[in-house]
DNA sequence: TATGAATGAGTCTTCATTCAT
DNA sequence: CATGAATGAAGACTCATTCAT
């Protein structure tokens, strides 16, 4: 249940202070578990419906460890940004970095990317779309203003630029085609489409592509 | 702020039991307010972070009349999801019923529809997406349960055959369609696009219906 | 319901202030059915645990008018001593006033005379149980100093006069005399004995003066 | 005035989960602490009056510590039944378990037990008469279901079956005898007879002996 | 490290009480 | 008379947080 989570690698280094780096983790380390268990009871449940202790419980720890490994209700969110969801949201970011021909093609993988992440996590689409996409959602400002400091909007600056090269369909709006792609692959996911409804993974992604393919670059 | 969002009539009769549905309520409806301030709020910082206190406080009452008017916090979010968010989930998905030529003008039409009820009431996406399209969304499952009554998927069924008629784009899932018009439509507005990117509202229906048009029935 | 629970004729004058004695009251007394009520659900759920919406909504009228008809709270408990509690607690103290031979005969009475009250009114038991034998019962200091005023324990001073001519049993202390009896008739019937089990009236009636006879005046 | 109370030692064994068995804890038990000042300040002033606050500071707790160490007010309540109440029922009622000749030896030795327990702990008279005995009783319906499982009853099958042997007077109704014990015994106490009056422990039981003594088996 | 114990602030809820109409 | 509306105080309960051990 937990497993597949590890889906991203915590940084090495030193995202909160008090990790002391040298010291082998003897086993599985707590902290990661705990971190796993947020991301999993966030995505099912809300931020705010989630409490240290459902957190705590959910690896057989006390709350009173929680703290201790991230002093703060806060500071776990941060470090579950800082550690789970900002290099997600890089790589994403980065998707469109080198150069390349044939646009559809890029845009097509990029929908592929988005739904390789969101197979290795599942937590990811509704945690994303509730928390990080929403007006106030409880992520959403924290990590804005990490990808901000890590320079985001690479992929919008892209896509811009293709637009200023004609590459879209006339009434394509550059600046919601980032939106647009991330909108069209990761709802259907959140609302937990592929997992009750009959529609397989590789269903969505052909609709999705399809979808793009004709509907940005259509002449 | 709350000027806007008298945006669905509340239904003519006997919803809450206990409003005595002669006597004219002196001077604005309190009631009315509260579920107004609810729906902001909610929309604003999501249904769990908002206690009936904040509510209340938002049009200068005590949290005592919140219960006076709704009984417990429970019956304020059914209120909410009979009042104002069942009506339009119902006038949404009733959208595509009458049959009708050029399905490419349906879509743009149903696009506009969405566009319009958000211009109306501005909490709609935000709140829409993270309450609603979401897997834990606080309220999935009530209004789904309302809607499930009220005979939904509607809109899926012409849908689908449409999709069986062959309209759609080879490789377009007819099952997914109506939620990834939604996913194009709302979730720019529920992320602040329009009020904080200089994306006007008609650029948005210009992006979403090109996009749409091209990408769903695109030779 | 409440039919049989005019067991008492309220005093026909001014124990509050605030009845305007001349006025004939249409038609049911409301302040009388407050009463009642007050005295059926105090039985049944103890004094505490009522509200007066309940006591109120009991004979379908509002909080409000409750408040009107005793000011407060506190005053309705101070109405229903007064009115209904106290005058029977004098009877029954009375009880004993009038000298006469064959004390055996007197106490057989005086059973009944309990029996007959809690048979006109199935609340006294039940109440008086609760309310005024147990220590902290709520109507108890009330209840004790009207009683107090209205020179009470004739009934004690009786019994332990026949103390001192030597008619109880060796033994049998005087002053625990009365309270002995009010418990073996009072408390079967709080319990719901002669409701739920198989034990009639006058079975417990039997019952109580065998008791009584044999233990009080036995050789 | 808590010291009198560990009248009843608490069940050897876990009826509350959340006590780890092992450990000593540090100072004087602050559970049991509760569970005492909740059993005198129910018996003082009735269990639906008395507020976990007022518990809790009786001990100089935090309310919030009372939820610690019960979960809830019920589960406080559930607790008092299981680990003050049912022992002592339990013990009274299987007072008249072993057979032997000499009833009315037997009664006075029952009469004893219950004023040793009400000698060890002041609270029960009260709280029994108020709680238990009466109709709508806060813990009745709790201690009688767990008297039932515990096989309750034996008492008053055991008179019963002296009654069949004509061991009582005639009129004296088997049935009823086990309350008319209690009743006599017990009343006097939960008034606060022998605490604010002159009688003491002794006259009582003598008091009370007699009078069953004489009025049950007298010829 | 790890945890049980402890707490203050805050949440939902109830209720007696008041008041304008 | 009568009531709907309104409120402050209080109650049960939760939770993040702290701390001694």
């Amino acid at each position: 249940m937990q497993a597949g989570e590890a889906w991203v690698q915590a940084p090495s280094e030193g995202a909160t202070p008090h990790r002391r780096p040298g010291r082998p983790c003897g086993r599985t380390d707590r902290r990661a578990l705990l971190l796993d268990a947020a991301l999993t009871l966030f995505a099912q449940h809300g931020v705010q419906n989630t409490t240290l202790r459902k957190i705590a419980d959910h690896v057989s720890l006390t709350p009173a460890m929680a703290h201790y490994y991230f002093h703060s209700r806060e500071q776990l969110l941060d470090a579950l940004v800082e550690e789970r969801l900002l290099p997600l949201a890089i790589r994403i970011n980065e998707a469109f970095d080198e150069d390349g021909r044939d646009p559809p093609a890029r845009v097509a993988a990029f929908v592929r990317l988005l739904l390789e992440a969101a197979e290795e996590c599942p937590s990811l689409p509704p945690l994303w779309v509730r928390e990080m996409l929403s007006e106030g959602g409880t992520l959403r400002e924290r990590l804005l203003k990490r990808l901000e400091e890590a320079g985001r909007e690479k992929a919008d600056r892209r896509l811009e630029s293709w637009g200023r090269e004609g590459l879209f369909s006339r009434d394509v709006e550059p600046s919601l085609v980032f939106t647009s792609i991330v909108a069209l692959t990761l709802l259907p996911l959140a609302e937990g489409w592929c997992a009750t409804a009959s529609v397989k993974r590789d269903q969505l992604e052909r609709h999705v592509s399809a979808l793009l393919s004709g509907g940005l670059f259509a002449k």
